[in-house]
DNA sequence: GGATTTGCCTAAAGGGTTTAGGCAACTACA
DNA sequence: TGTAGTTGCCTAAACCCTTTAGGCAAATCC
């Protein structure tokens, strides 16, 4: 049997290509494997399982992503820096509408490896007779997507340092253009915009040069 | 037997609970089934398929919401009525978590039954021979749902009346306002602002309040 | 070239979805 | 109040996805 050269990186590109296919809920151990012509238990050996994959994509996305957002970024400041940003995630949203729900894809909160280990340690179960073959720990793996997350908020404060913002006003605006920028997006995918006018572009660029002015002009405390 | 007193209403409203109870994703016609006591075929009689539950369930959502953004918009207008209506969905979503995200979900645009009948007619399959209960049909259902969608823009639009916006100013602003709140309820019930400081309900008033500046001095063409 | 590792396989158990068809419990009406 | 018709829930069964256990053969390492 020739061997199909499977490994935890190449199962989740063909999971994000495929997200981007068919929709990222539709992703599934079993469709990847379709994919790669092979047997549904072999992707075991790499992938520790389905939420695993899942959260293999997202870290290629957020990464991706974060990647597009520094070389937009680079030369630019202002308004300019602002819109080329914000476009970035927009366009990806466009052009990779599986890999960007996968980017927002929240791992559910496995309890520590220590409390884990501290639970199960003096159990009954054998504490290392686990898996045959090693998959490389949850823990570094979200090592990486928790870096990329925060390569992603840092971007944004770079962007956000021509405005002159003190804290803790610069957290709020960083927290305010992270909700546009995703609420906007996401609500375009759903096809919120697609029914009315003016095109959902007009409307971007016009939302971002508002968000502009707002920040050139961030009001002290009472507003209006 | 007992009859359990199976509905479609009473099976949306406990998929609506279960939602908050373990998320809006593990929410399965099994599940349903199982709370009721009763076979998941039963449920089939009520309900034409797993979508149809979840759409059911996220009609019940954006109505809810609907009526309580109605509630707390009426007899306010400006600054208090935005933060009204903004903190509507925000609480709702950290009281409901579950329901939230029902409302979120799209139901797959599936082809109009004119157009699926264009296409059958003629063809090998019986027309009518489909189901043994009849269930509402999806469009009927689907014309609920595209209502109270429509009640929430309406309720943003009587909220924006107070800034005194034209066309297409208004509609850039409604789509922006619902960015930043899907966006922030979103981000923050997936635990973003949940590290670091300041608090994320100081920052949301903030923000609401830069917002309600921002709709106040609405930039004409070239901003900062 | 032999030992070891590793990649992919078969097998099997468990759970969710959905359809088909059946019996019993309600409802309506004479 | 009995009976016909309707409706509610059931059993059975097919199909798909997930996950674990264990096995054979290809690749790799001296």
């Amino acid at each position: 049997m020739a061997r199909a050269g499977l490994s935890g990186e190449r199962l989740a590109l063909a999971g994000a290509e495929l997200a981007d296919e068919v929709g990222f809920d539709q992703v599934t151990v079993s469709a990847v494997a379709r994919r790669f012509g092979v047997q549904v238990a072999s992707l075991y050996s790499h992938v520790r399982n389905s939420d695993d994959l899942k959260t293999r994509i997202a870290t290629v996305a957020l990464t991706e992503l974060a990647d597009q957002a520094a070389a937009a970024v680079a030369g630019r400041a202002g308004r300019d820096a602002l819109l080329a940003l914000a476009d970035v995630y927009r366009t990806y949203a466009q052009h990779h509408p599986g890999r960007y729900k996968a980017s927002r894809h929240t791992p559910p909160t496995t309890p520590t490896a220590s409390s884990i280990d501290g639970v199960v340690a003096g159990g009954s179960r054998g504490v290392a007779s686990g898996q045959r073959r090693r998959v490389p720990s949850t823990s570094v793996l979200g090592t990486e997507y928790v870096a990329a997350g925060r390569r992603h908020s840092e971007l944004m404060r770079a962007v956000l340092r021509a405005y002159d913002l003190d804290e803790p006003a610069q957290t709020d605006a960083v927290r305010m253009l992270g909700s546009v920028i995703h609420g906007y997006v996401t609500l375009e995918l759903a096809g919120a915009f697609a029914y009315s006018a003016p095109g959902s572009a007009e409307s971007w660029t016009r939302i971002v040069d508002s968000l502009d002015f707002l920040l050139h002009n961030w009001p002290e405390r009472h507003p209006s």
